[in-house]
DNA sequence: GACAATATTAAGTAGCTACATAATAATGAT
DNA sequence: ATCATTATTATGTAGCTACTTAATATTGTC
């Protein structure tokens, strides 16, 4: 009895991501149409647009209508980055997570903040210091500034108790989220409140998400030496 | 006459995001099974499918076959990288980009580069070391070793001439790829190669690409002082 | 030749049926 | 009660038809 090909969409996919890497389609190239391919590889076009999507996805083929498929002249490293909330990312690593609130308090917002927010005037907004342990020892510092006018909830929160960013995440879902990543210079109180030395280079995230165009929160992880951000795929 | 619903999948999604974000659906919640949504929403289940699988890609949902769609108790904030090649990455800022070769020999691989490339023994690779300009200012510097096993026709590049990373990205396309980000502070020879002052904080960029399980090259890419990585989403 | 109007094309979408598969739930034997 | 077996179920996939849409080609006019 015949295995029965069982022609899934991926087998489609892996067979034309081949063609791709053994340069039967070469940069530049543009491909059979989604009807010839289906044909010649024995499936329905459904399964080859199927494919075809996921190849696009992920920028290994670029499509447009009556265009067809071509393969892009320059291609493009596309990486997922998964950032799970902090005490989820600690205990992975096997450690016990702490966490300290080391300032919350009403204020308004810098220039950069109100940059941040895409704001043309400072507001007054919450302000949330506060640092993360992984078994006792400092592993991330989160300098973060949240928008009272969108969630008017927040001043009641004691973040003395509640970790703001697992607090946020849990109840103020976003639909937009920026973020941006460099180092920097430990100063003095990064170097103090990390148990880093002065002048360490530390792995920064900033993050800045809304939800229907409103600014929720901005906020700066800045990590203990060491960290390093990895790629999941 | 009446618009027509046009009935795409997107609004069939954010219909159902539209209710994860106001709290109809939370964190833990079961969904109405597909075909349930699509008699509630006036669509077919292939839509509802089709919505909900974009919906899952973006962690929003989490499906399993006869469990159903649940929303998960700890998101994960997803977020996708573009890493175009490095002259395609300059030109965008409108800077001219400029590269000098500085070293380029086979060597003994180190207990590190061994160690990325998954090697029991040492081989002897090509190291190329390299730096990216942008309007003559230096911008990157590139510290690659690449696998002359895989990549045999490589010895005969000119890399003073060719730019290993556009010419490994052209000519050995890969089909696994790992990325980590991390900050280092600068020695004497990123120092005076960036034209940064020693003790710097500089972004560092690893990657290392495979083919069939077989380690192609693994680039450090230090940036200058004042990068920045940011998400496209 | 230059440009606007029109036709054609290949991907995109919606909806359908039928079946596969992986979990979970129910059942039965010990 | 415990464990292995079997049934059930909701999602996943393959394939089909029909129609839409955005580009690109073609045609026609000046």
């Amino acid at each position: 009895m015949i295995p029965k090909p069982t022609n899934s969409w991926i087998e489609i996919r892996d067979a034309i991501h081949a063609n791709i890497l053994n340069k039967t389609y070469a940069a530049g190239d543009k491909l059979p149409r989604d009807q010839d391919l289906a044909q010649m590889l024995g499936c329905a076009r459904s399964t080859v647009q199927r494919a075809m999507q996921d190849l696009s996805d992920r920028g290994l083929v670029e499509r447009r209508r009556k265009g067809g498929t071509r393969i892009p002249q320059d291609p493009v490293t596309r990486a997922t980055l998964e950032i799970p909330i902090i005490r989820k990312e600690v205990e992975q690593k096997g450690a016990v997570h702490g966490y300290q609130l080391i300032n919350a308090e009403m204020l308004e917002t810098p220039r950069n903040i109100m940059a941040g927010f895409g704001l043309p005037a400072p507001i007054t907004a919450l302000r949330v210091q506060a640092l993360h342990l992984a078994d006792q020892q400092p592993y991330l510092l989160e300098d973060r500034w949240i928008n009272i006018q969108t969630v008017p909830g927040v001043t009641q929160i004691d973040f003395a108790r509640e970790n703001a960013n697992e607090w946020l995440l849990r109840h103020k879902p976003y639909d937009k989220c920026d973020m941006r990543f460099y180092a920097i210079k430990a100063g003095k109180a990064e170097a103090d409140l990390l148990a880093a030395n002065l002048g360490d280079a530390l792995f920064v995230i900033d993050r800045t998400t809304w939800i229907n165009q409103n600014p929720i929160t901005t906020v700066k992880t800045i990590a203990a030496p060491g960290y390093q951000l990895k790629t999941g795929s």
